[in-house]
DNA sequence: ATTTTAATTATCAAAATTGAAAATCAAATA
DNA sequence: TATTTGATTTTCAATTTTGATAATTAAAAT
């Protein structure tokens, strides 16, 4: 009985706009201000919902971790038998599948890991596993790379891929990310040739 | 006559520390407070010789685009006439050579191009300029490359530079930095193979 | 309709940040 | 040494940010 708690959906709202803030000002830059409004809610029910700063953090983290690994694992899963390579790079760089804030969100918290031992700790881990996802799709198809060959191109398409998004608070920079993608590709070929 | 002015030093010192905690902390969370402790001064100086928070942005933006243009520019002229480009790869990847505070300068400031169109502008004529300053050095050797693939493998190669050096918030990567410089040189191979 | 549960709003104090000006101190030269 | 120039420190008010609690309102069940 009484009134039906909302604290769920209320949680999600404000993390969600949180994480719009992390991608736009930095962990340093989003305060409860800023979230508030762009979770068109009151300052206090930041408070209320999720807890102070620190909280805040703590559950955007976890979020984060959590979501990622499951996105990353259904696009995984997504793949076609045939050309699963190509078909990764061609989501990873296609700016409607892809989410930029993703990414954004993913730098934020690396920046922020330089104060923060724990966070670096967990986000050491959250990039090597990103890496190591990446390799998992290129081993497959290109059984014969050696060991090495697939660590490097695994890191250099991640690492490409990153920093595409991460240039797009700058706006437009479709050359740029056309090329990106051609480079990704061309790194993946010269798996094949080895 | 009267008291020699140290304006120009102070200036530097200031500048210098700001840039040190952008790289921190972001362009939002840059405190004046902070500044001030990184440059061992008081707030008040900070004012007195470059002036308040925009008056340092603009000095930090315009400090940041020709010292970039001058180091890039050394950097190149101090490559030898053979294996240019491996040189530079060593260079970009080399933690002692390479300016991580750098690259996480630019980052900031690419973040913070969302909120200020001006900065954006910058910014992408930055990112094309430093993106079209490796493809030089990438043509001088591949003259056979195709223009579509120079563009690739410049802007591939800058990605997977960028990117790495931004990872060093988190301590140290050096498995991930290793094989980004091992896929950076594959890319380049795989440009005289064109 | 009353009760109960919880969302929402109002309000307050403390701390941090910023902008700005006045006052003071230091190092040159005439 | 007196003067002048500018660095440095002191101080103040205004604004923003945060933490926290009390008061109010809304929606369910009995």
């Amino acid at each position: 009985m009484g009134r039906p708690s909302v604290k769920d959906e209320r949680r999600e709202q404000i993390l969600r706009a949180y994480e719009t803030c992390v991608a736009r000002f930095g962990v340093e830059g989003a305060s409860l201000e800023k979230i508030a409004e762009e979770a068109g809610l009151a300052r206090p029910l930041i408070r209320h919902n999720v807890g102070n700063r620190d909280d805040l953090l703590a559950a955007l983290v976890d979020r984060f971790l959590s979501r990622s690994e499951r996105s990353v694992q259904r696009m995984i899963d997504a793949l076609p038998d045939s050309r699963a390579t190509e078909t990764l790079i061609d989501w990873l760089f296609d700016p409607n599948y892809s989410d930029a804030q993703f990414v954004l969100v993913a730098e934020a918290l690396i920046a922020a890991s330089q104060e923060d031992p724990a966070l670096a700790t967990l986000m050491k881990r959250w990039t090597r596993d990103f890496i190591a996802s990446l390799r998992s799709v290129l081993e497959n198809e290109a059984s014969n790379a050696s060991s090495d060959d697939l660590d490097a191109v695994a890191a250099g398409v991640a690492g490409i891929y990153f920093n595409t998004d991460s240039l797009t608070p700058m706006g437009n920079m479709s050359d740029v990310r056309h090329a990106s993608k051609r480079a990704a590709l061309m790194l993946v070929a010269s798996l094949e040739r080895s």
